[in-house]
DNA sequence: ACCTGAACACCGTTCAAGT
DNA sequence: ACCTGAACACCGTTCAAGT
């Protein structure tokens, strides 16, 4: 009965990370999980780096496909961000995947890599600048993703509350003549807050970085 | 001979990092290096993520004592970047050592974190806004060390030099049509680049985001 | 107070063997 | 081609016991 194949291993795997976090993502787990022995997932991977590798990649084709042709590098570069935090907002284990796979064994990690760089080009970075920027921004968004607990693996809206809930106790806790905005901002925490907002924020911050280096650029170019 | 201290073993712990990386901490591996049985490692620790937070600790208040009080909130935000990539340029294990301690319990994050959002506030941010820039902050600083072969833990010029040309001879072995701009880039990646660059470009990257950001707030308030 | 010994419940991976 | 069984070398942690 040759029910399993590479897909199916993948599929658990995701599922896995998205309900219980990358963590949970054990060779011996999966298995089981798929009724099997540990040792029949190898038949399907090398080993654990090349699933956890494969994983990523499907999750970062998404982002590949949602790369629109805009008009100018500002719009475009624009879009891949906000493309990257739509897939990483609905499949929380990506940014996780991300931190332990080898970027140079995901496909379409280089393909967005090599997308940005094309738009860096033409906003006048060197592609060492660019190589830079690309990450910049990949682990910006990671950053982004990860500060939403409304963004983790397995988070039920009451979860989520009662986090936020222990989060301002925390920090209302702190001796206020220390640490005086912390206390305040422990006491704000309480009211939830709003997730679109956040994102535009998030991706203004990033997108606003390069495009002040890209001014500076212009300017010592014409200085 | 009670010769086993926390100090002693946070020291290992921190050694261990630097040399071989975080993922040589382990609990069974340190005690050997401290010729000890794993459980007494457990008599100074609640467990290994005390530890590890412990260790980001430590590491963390040498970024704390460098935050001078300078003018205006530009240059000691600047300031404090700066010491962030200084303090992380020497540790090459601070960067994962943050990965993976609960920030919550590591005490001079939390002051590092309260004298962001002070800086922030004056600069017309809200604390909310100010904790969502205090951790694009930080991890962008993490992911800039990160970048860097020569800030990684056990790494010898000669390795560097190795790794350089393996990946430039990754990348210009993909097929030049679908990434011309990758396959250039591995024409040029050979010669070392300049690590001063680098980070002077990384800390402008970082900084000009929130600069740009804080523009954009001055002028909704007066428009 | 400070450390050890034995045990438990986990890991990833290899290698020979089965069908 | 596809999977199993047994084994190896690791983990973190608990708990009772030693000095």
């Amino acid at each position: 009965m040759g029910k399993l194949s590479r897909q199916a291993v993948l599929e658990g795997a995701l599922r896995l990370a998205d309900e219980e976090g990358v963590a949970a993502v054990t060779i011996r787990r999966l298995a089981g999980e798929l009724q099997v022995t540990p040792m029949a997932l190898y038949w399907h991977f090398k080993n654990k780096d090349e699933l956890l590798a494969a994983a990523a990649d499907h999750l970062m084709t998404g982002v590949i496909a949602d790369i629109p042709p805009g008009r100018g590098w500002r719009e475009r570069l624009r879009a891949l961000v906000e493309a990257l935090v739509g897939t990483m907002r609905a499949h929380p284990s990506l940014p996780a995947l991300l931190q332990v796979a080898d970027k140079e064994q995901v496909e379409s990690h280089t393909r967005a890599t090599e997308a940005v760089l094309d738009i860096l080009a033409e906003a006048g970075f060197t592609l060492e600048e660019g190589d830079t920027i690309a990450s910049y921004l990949l682990n910006g968004v990671v950053t982004l993703v990860h500060g939403r607990l409304d963004c983790r693996a397995g988070m039920t809206p009451e979860k989520v509350a009662e986090e936020r809930r222990m989060r301002a106790l925390r920090l209302q806790a702190l001796p206020p003549d220390r640490f005086p905005r912390l206390v305040e901002y422990g006491r704000t925490l309480e009211r939830p807050s709003d997730a679109e907002r956040y994102f535009a924020f998030g991706v203004d911050l990033l997108v606003a970085g390069v495009e002040a280096m890209a001014a500076a650029r212009a300017r010592e170019r014409s200085g």
